[in-house]
DNA sequence: GTGTGTGAAGCATTTCACAGCC
DNA sequence: GGCTGTGAAATGCTTCACACAC
């Protein structure tokens, strides 16, 4: 339905809510996977399964998106890749550099999961001499003082950095600099930057530290320990359907 | 599908909210730093910035776990250092498993931030039999015949799952049979667990789809592209002085 | 009948703002 | 006087439940 009202309804100026934002990868990945298989069409039902949340959240999700589904019936596979892709600003490439080619560097460059996606590992950089020039993942790695050369050249607007915490910052500030505005901070510090500039941080340590919490209570049954602190028991958390930790939170990658 | 019951009645009592323990390990971490640099005490303001979160909710963070401050002054760093790990299970030390010895298997194991957090690798297993015995970060690869033993053996409760999607899943089932409860999962897939194991993922791309996403409307401003639309606004996010992107919420969840 | 789209209700989280203790 | 701890208000997110379109 598009072609009458278009307006951009209702959700007022702002837009989109972040926590939505969050899950339209995850849509995406859904979606793209059933459309590898030529499924023409998926229920909110089914494809919420796929991706992991329940299907009320799903349809209030896409609602905020425009009415891309037909009622009876479901959405359109093709057609709903094509709309989140378009939202989420997949329909452009991203030209990205990735700052620290160690292990972790080395497995994001490696990373499949980009070049389907609209991002394209512009360049490789390292501040190690003896890196210079050598492939990874078919890429050569440049020098740290190319850094600037190269962002500007490439019209780069997005930075991963996979350094060491203590080189994080100053990197940071030179690819903010340059002209990056977005960054993916995987070293375990709290980046300051300007206004206007987005950080997302994931942090290996930090997720397992949740899981440490949780796991904590399970076998913990006495509730007790000290007072009546815990909650019941067993169950932590939640009940639904829904996997994702999502809400947010962190990120990732396979290598 | 899950539920039955359903609505726990929740954090009730003394449970701690999910964001907050989503922040934990950010004041551990600024808390550590502080140690080492022997800072006696902090206020609510200096941790706060430290962390990347403002004074109000790390204040109200802190009161879920008790009254550890003091009126006047701020809190005692040791002793936060020590609540806030206790909270968090930490002052236990976790067996970890990780399985899938790729780029980002290797990275995992080198990373540094996990034997100083309560964390120890207990053991690296992958499938290709070429790794088999090669040591990666001073630990030898077992093969994955071997995993069943190797969980038992070491009484591992928490796996971490760094293989191509395509085996997830079936790593990830044997991982539970063999008595793991909680998983991280960096492979690009919804994994479908019994209820009582949790499950947290960490996705490369669907961080980076996300800062897209952001990056769109920055410059956007043209926009339109066809047909529909993008609100107007030029600055869309944000505004306190928070860095995370983490607003929202975590993670964490059964299935 | 079937499954979407969406107000309205229900929860969770964040922010405010100030009383209370040092 | 300074800074924590916390009710209460504000905001944001999720779930419910049902009218409506197919």
């Amino acid at each position: 339905m598009a072609t009458g009202r278009t307006h951009r309804p209702a959700t007022r100026s702002r837009g989109i809510p972040e926590a939505t934002v969050a899950r339209l990868p995850l849509y995406l990945r859904a979606l793209t996977a059933l459309s590898e298989r030529s499924v023409p069409t998926v229920s909110s039902e089914e494809l919420a399964a796929a991706a992991g949340v329940n299907s009320a959240k799903l349809r209030k999700d896409f609602s905020y998106l425009g009415s891309y589904g037909t009622r009876g019936v479901g959405y359109d596979v093709e057609y709903l890749v094509y709309q989140i892709s378009r939202e989420l600003g997949l329909t452009q490439d991203w030209p990205v550099v990735i700052v620290g080619i160690g292990n972790l560097g080395a497995a994001l460059a490696n990373y499949g999961g980009f070049a389907s996606r609209g991002f394209r590992v512009a360049a490789l950089i390292d501040a190690d001499p003896g890196l210079t020039g050598k492939p990874v993942a078919g890429i050569p790695v440049q020098h740290t003082d190319e850094l600037e050369k190269i962002i500007k050249d490439n019209g780069v607007s997005i930075g991963v950095i996979a350094t060491p915490a203590g080189a994080a910052q100053q990197v940071c500030d030179r690819l903010v600099a340059a002209g990056v505005t977005s960054i993916l901070n995987f070293a375990p510090t709290v980046l300051s930057v300007p206004d206007g500039v987005d950080v997302r941080k994931v942090d290996l340590s930090i997720e397992l530290q949740i899981l440490a919490f949780h796991e904590q209570r399970k076998s913990g049954e006495e509730t007790a320990a000290g007072d009546g602190a815990l909650p019941a028991a067993v169950t932590p958390r939640d009940d639904s359907t829904d996997q994702g930790p999502d809400g947010d939170v962190p990120a990732v990658m396979p290598a």
